[in-house]
DNA sequence: CCCGTGACGCCAC
DNA sequence: AGTGGCGCCACGG
């Protein structure tokens, strides 16, 4: 395959770090762009999540962003869905913020 | 082809 | 701790 440079298989990379996060585990965006091998672009990982098809099977839930919150805003119906996934896989939330230092995934 | 926008991150104040 | 600004890359208009 000569250069499979498709912005479409960056997404597929990304899509595939996401669901190796653990059950009652979160990763950030940054960690999920280096895990891609697409350095600290973090902001990739947000837009691909935005661009995922319907239908796809991804923990979209347990990616969040570096301060520990989500960076959906609470005007977003997706806020309260997210937060209300990670709290049922047993994900505490202090005020509107998750504690890192317990529940990032460590990879 | 230029410009605005975005599910981010880091740094300065 | 909160606010504002810059960088970085991809995509739609």
């Amino acid at each position: 395959m000569a250069g499979g440079t498709g912005s479409s298989e960056k997404y597929f990379r990304i899509w595939e770090t996401i669901m190796k996060i653990p059950h009652g585990k979160v990763a950030t965006y940054g960690q999920i762009a280096r895990l891609a091998g697409l350095g600290n672009h973090a902001r990739m990982v947000g837009y691909a999540l935005h661009a995922s098809p319907p239908g796809i099977n991804i923990p979209w839930h347990r990616v969040i962003n570096s301060q520990g919150k989500i960076s959906l805003s609470k005007e977003d119906g997706r806020y309260d869905l997210q937060r209300s996934l990670l709290e049922d896989e047993g994900v505490e939330f202090i005020r509107e913020r998750i504690n890192l230092k317990k529940y990032r995934w460590d990879k």
